[in-house]
DNA sequence: CCCGTCCGGTAAACCGGTTTACATGACAAT
DNA sequence: ATTGTCATGTAAACCGGTTTACCGGACGGG
């Protein structure tokens, strides 16, 4: 068949040749070029260029023509191995296709993109080399700073690297034993709120579902989650516990574990909503509805969230805020200032339509 | 409260003082300290570490024992400045949380990963600006190459700063007049299976939602569409059409107002999965449900479409192949290969839920 | 024994900027 | 008339590599 021929053909013929370069193909004019073209030297135009000095109207005129009639444009390459500043930032996320970072990402690449800096973001798929491989560019001077992002527990290797380092910012999830400046959310809190929603609607048969042990996040979003249990004098069933990764395929088969016990739970508390996306999953493989037979809040409220069916309650966290003040945090530490060593944003609880009464056959626990 | 205070005051004792790097802090060494080190010239180093010349073993040892010695690492920037490479490319994309973009980022880069690159990401939020500073920074030797991916019509800019260079590959959608790799999908062909699909369920009242005019895909997409239809002898009626933009917002509306008409629509094709997201809302604002009373299809599978309810059926795009794919285009093309200037890769028709067939009630027309 | 060739390496230019230290001329003050 | 100062600029070193052109000595062949 004849596919696109059509368009294609119609489009090809269209632009025969276009470029706005003047030289395309052809050399780059450099600061000499211009320099002889003014009549100057080539370090007048520099620091003309950078705001070093100041020139009668006459030369700087003759400076400014020869730049447009040669289109230079400064190497940058150059301009870093003389002053060593790359004006890049690197964006370290565990995996971009998830949400939560793509949106984290998004933000900071907008802030950073606002105050002149272009950014290298790179997706470690959780591996070590590759977070290693960020730090290494760092080092290397590829950029000037890092926002580090990581889900899988240090084994004090990142640490060693970071170390005291002026130039990084870690944002979500800890890396313990760095003296950078950290941005993180209220995990507790949330989780607290969280929990005390399911709570309040009359749940008292409350499974969890948390990531990898040995996280920041995952602790403190876990002691949250006891805190609100103790708080209404609630044990908590070690059989409604799963724990030891954010991978919603587990989250899903500990969902089946849950709801074939004997007494299954009423509700589950998944502390991210990939997990709840497990959640999810399982649920449906049971054949359970929500929040009929069973309510779920999750943890992130990642934009999806509203589209599942019914859409799903859950804390949000600030992420955009959390991308737009990673840069921030960083840009400060880049121009010598000290930020705080430890910012906590606020977190707050979404209420949608995953989460009802449990119903009353249910509630003999 | 106390949020947090146990676990922070006893991981931030742990390590007080950490770092991998001999002289943290100090004077990174160069390969002038590695020469003088090992008792050679700075020229015997640099060809050895570039395997352009062969050593006796005992020089080489000595060289080595420098390095490891003095912890060399080249600096990068000088590298740069010297051989123009950058072994690092640029990836440009209309919006990094669009999980379409995400998940072609995330094969990109790790395909580039494997071969030694880094990769400069840019979310340019469809700014012709952002676009434009990203073929700038190519342009200004930060990247080696640039895969780039837009998704608003160009006037002639983005094609006048792509050319001809040697260095680009597009994906995804169409800048007219290049002449560079372009690597698409089978557009018509996958847009002609889903409404075939729609067909043969028994639909004839067929709602359409296409995205921007003046776009490749949109284009080819709708003549997929258009010829199933009068394949099928069915007259496409202008009030079951809705096209000009790829917000789901505005796909939410028109899926509203299709609702609305006096003979609904029994299916709409929404030709992007951004927009069956828009139609999702729009059914659920309407409260018609899928597939019982509206089917519905999408294009791209993401993979949210399995949590839909119910799970959407869609054209499933390559998405991870156009990412790997297109970074091995990108890099024959640096190599000085010269890879097709066309490529289609095919799709697939993915049957879920969202597609029944009509109830007769319906089947007045 | 002498010449050519290969081995093992070096000096210096170069990439394209920035920056420090200094030069020249005009003009004001003494 | 001399000195000091400001305005306007410049020469040259530097950033840290790569690369070109060349060189001395050993070794092999005629």
């Amino acid at each position: 068949m004849l596919w696109n021929s059509i368009y294609e053909t119609a489009l090809l013929k269209r632009f025969p040749y276009l470029s706005l370069r003047p030289a395309s193909g052809g050399e780059m004019a450099t600061i000499h070029d211009v320099a002889q073209d003014a009549g100057v030297s080539p370090t007048t135009v520099s620091r003309y260029l950078n705001n070093r000095i100041e020139l009668p109207p006459a030369t700087a005129a003759r400076i400014d023509a020869a730049i447009k009639k040669l289109d230079y444009r400064p190497n940058l390459l150059a301009k870093r191995l003389s002053t060593g500043k790359t004006e890049a930032v690197g964006l370290v996320t565990p995996e971009i296709r998830e949400p939560f970072f793509a949106e984290l990402a998004s933000a900071f690449e907008d802030e950073a993109d606002h105050h002149g800096y272009t950014v290298f973001m790179s997706s470690t798929r959780s591996d070590r080399k590759r977070e290693i491989a960020s730090l290494e560019r760092l080092q290397d001077g590829h950029v000037d700073g890092l926002l580090m992002m990581t889900n899988t527990p240090d084994d004090g290797t990142l640490a060693g690297l970071i170390g005291e380092r002026r130039n990084v910012v870690i944002v979500d999830e800890d890396i313990p034993g760095v003296s950078v400046p950290r941005l993180f959310v209220e995990n507790s809190e949330g989780a607290y709120q969280a929990t005390r929603h399911l709570i309040e609607a009359g749940h008292r048969r409350i499974a969890y579902l948390g990531g990898p042990q040995g996280l920041l996040t995952v602790t403190e979003r876990r002691e949250g989650f006891l805190m609100a249990m103790n708080e209404a004098g609630i044990a908590v069933r070690s059989e409604y516990v799963a724990m030891g990764s954010f991978a919603p395929e587990l989250a899903r088969a500990a969902t089946v574990r849950f709801l074939e016990l004997p007494l299954p739970p009423t509700a589950i508390f998944a502390s991210s909503d990939y997990l709840a996306i497990g959640a999810v999953m399982g649920l449906r493989d049971a054949n359970v509805s929500v929040p009929d037979e069973v309510s779920l809040i999750g943890f992130d409220d990642i934009a999806f969230s509203t589209l599942l069916t019914p859409p799903l309650s859950a804390v949000r966290q600030p992420v955009e805020q959390l991308g737009r003040q990673g840069f921030l945090t960083l840009l400060a530490l880049l121009n010598g200032e000290t930020p705080p060593l430890l910012t906590r944003l606020p977190v707050e609880l979404i209420r949608r339509q995953s989460v009802a009464a449990p119903t009353s056959k249910d509630f003999r626990a």
